[in-house]
DNA sequence: CGGCGTTCGTGAACAGTGTTCTCTCGATGG
DNA sequence: CCATCGAGAGAACACTGTTCACGAACGCCG
């Protein structure tokens, strides 16, 4: 967003990430961020306000670079299916927490700024939750439905309808009205895959769940399997009425 | 599990735990707790092998007094009400952490001591799940059954006996052979649940869930739903397929 | 070219942290 | 009554984030 970025600030940035992968976000030492950049540590100040403006960029660019991620891993799936685009969408957000868990802890650990999110860190913050909500409309447009049927409380009904109401200006491309319950199984779902990945990487699945990927996929048919998302071609998965979509 | 804990720990760790409650785990001074003890700092050496041996003594007792919460209010619910008793947990779990933001932090957020959870913390952190699988297991001998039949992975499979095998040393009471998929239901629904709690108190729901009570309820009908819970006398809740199951 | 002003980085200082070490009380046991 | 030993004090060390006064280098403009 800043017009020209200064290359001093850039290259802090830089150090404090490579940094953040080696030590992680409560260890974080901005002294030892201008040790490495050759630099006394006030002078970081010329640049940024503190400390803590260090991890809410760390943030912000972790949002990015995670998102990144996911959607291209996603984007290289055939837009007609679905059910590989959500499992995709899972996979890659655990490969990329996997692979840089320090960076994944700052984003969705305890918070450490101030214990609330900084306002210019919720727009990159919603790219994977829209990515999942991308997959689940164009599943329905394709004509997948929702099996079960429950009923939702009225708060919730509200909420639905608040976030629905709020799809389109995050760039969300539908053009078929959305159930409110579609909203919800979408929400149920990202809570379910931040979820798995957090007790993974901070150690509540030590003595339970080993065999990590496998058993995210599991609990992604299983989210898949309630937006009635199913596989190409029809009845591969375990789908009541075998009406298998149109694609193009 | 000290013989008799010396005055002066348990009143470090009582003022340990109060200033935990307001200023964080990050932000936990040693030095403050020896202030507030009304001792110098070095005294604490005495009882304590360092900080990270306050935090760790905070986590097992979080567990215990978290899982305490939870069993009580789990307990209060007629036995053969397994829907009640699932949400009731699910309820007493979300409400514990609600009023104690900071210590549930320490417990599920970002690791802070070593990355690892210390061994002494196995045990009681295991109590809230537990309680999850004793409801299911009951639900189960009364007659429930998993609606959905899918099919689980080699090696989720091998998690799910491996894990069954370790529930009968860990107090479940069990009288019937346990259904893998039913294991992996359980965890299931113990990742939805600290999954909604942590997006709740970590700041993710703030822009989307905003009525977090209900929400988590949603999410507890769901996960029962999955592993045949249903409401007690069929057709009452909000619950209107027909089908009830059996139960003694 | 000469001075000016702004920017950038330095270095010292302050308050705070966890941890280690030495020392001195005071109570307790023989 | 004296010796022992543990509890706590106090100083010190190596850190941390942050503030502030200073000085040197730079481009700009008359």
């Amino acid at each position: 967003m800043t017009a020209a970025a200064p290359p001093m600030l850039t290259a802090v940035l830089d150090v404090a990430r490579r940094q953040l992968g080696e030590v992680g976000p409560a260890a974080l030492s901005l002294r030892a961020i201008a040790r490495e950049v050759g630099v006394v540590p006030s002078a970081l100040y010329r640049y940024l306000p503190g400390r803590e403006a260090i991890l809410t960029e760390l943030i912000r660019s972790g949002y990015e670079r995670l998102a990144g991620a996911v959607t291209e891993a996603e984007a290289a799936v055939p837009r007609a299916d679905h059910l590989t685009r959500w499992r995709t969408t899972w996979r890659a957000t655990r490969e990329w927490a996997v692979a840089h868990p320090h960076e994944y802890a700052l984003l969705y650990g305890t918070p450490v700024v101030g214990y609330r999110a900084p306002t210019e860190t919720v727009g990159p913050a919603t790219r994977v939750v829209l990515t999942l909500a991308q997959v689940a409309v164009d599943a329905q447009i394709a004509g997948a439905r929702a099996p079960a049927s429950e009923e939702l409380g009225p708060e919730v009904m509200a909420d639905a309808e608040a976030v629905r109401a709020l799809l389109p200006e995050l760039g969300l491309a539908v053009e078929v009205p959305i159930d409110p319950r579609l909203v919800m199984l979408v929400i149920d779902g990202w809570t379910t895959l931040f979820g798995a990945i957090s007790f993974e990487l901070f150690g509540h699945y030590e003595r339970s769940v080993t065999a990590r990927a496998e058993h995210l996929d599991l609990l992604a048919r299983r989210r898949a399997a309630a937006l009635g998302i199913v596989a190409l071609g029809g009845a591969t998965g375990r789908d009541h009425d075998g009406e298998a979509q149109s694609q193009a």
